[in-house]
DNA sequence: GGCTTGCATTGATATCCATCGATGCAACCT
DNA sequence: AGGTTGCATCGATGGATATCAATGCAAGCC
């Protein structure tokens, strides 16, 4: 029987805080629960297209009533997705006066692409 | 210059480039339906886990015999975790004899991390 | 105050999913 | 052939989740 021993390589968290990246060493059972959450925030088809539309808005900053009549969805469901995606940090929100505006949080996505890149290609981060 | 010389399998897409970014335009209904399906398939700890022992092992391979001691979980379960990751394209696997091996395939992962970076962080700190 | 609009919350429900034990199947070993 | 090991598949089940209608709540307007 081929037993190898998987040893969890120490967490050197160097220049990042949390993950070094998934390809550099097996994940520990924290980590791997705090980014399932945040990948989890991103595995729906519809909270996708939201955070799509409020990223890539010029402004930088949506209305809520300029997202709704994107789906065919009721109102409550989109505020339901909204709520999940700001839960998981990739989106912030404020009201002002009737409506309500939302933008996203790119440091929340720079750090998932981070953690999915592979180091094939060298690069030097300032 | 900086071509990239994967060959990028999962790329093959009829209806051009698939995503050019999360921020550069908002998604639609099929890129987000499909790219929903990936992050679906990290949105668990136990995939994250079994993704990151995978990728990080140096021979390239992994055989599952060393996988599934390593967590508190049965046997079939992990096995299910497998097949969703190899149905998500983030691995593969053959058989070799009586065990069989499982590698991971970095450009899928490429390709998320890709569709995730945002075109410059300008440190956005408020 | 009373009415309307924009959005969040609540409660209910149907579906999905992670997990398990049992079983099946392939390959190795006497 | 018979037995053993490694891994996948099946069927069942409890918990999570996406969705909706109804309701609540804040802000503007009459």
């Amino acid at each position: 029987m081929s037993k190898q021993e998987l040893v969890v390589i120490g967490q050197t968290d160097e220049a990042g805080a949390c993950c070094p990246g998934l390809v550099s060493a097996p994940l520990g059972e924290d980590q791997a629960m705090e980014l399932a959450r945040l990948f989890k925030a991103l595995g729906d088809p519809v909270r996708l297209r939201l955070l799509s539309m409020i990223a890539s808005r010029a402004g930088g900053e949506v209305c809520v009533c300029d997202l709704t009549p994107a789906f065919d969805l009721s109102q409550p469901t989109i505020s339901h997705h909204l709520k999940l995606l700001r839960q998981a940090g990739l989106i912030d929100c404020e009201r002002r006066g009737t409506w309500v505006y939302y933008w996203a949080l790119p440091a929340t996505l720079d750090r998932l692409a981070a953690f999915l890149k592979t180091p094939q290609t060298a690069e030097t981060t300032t």
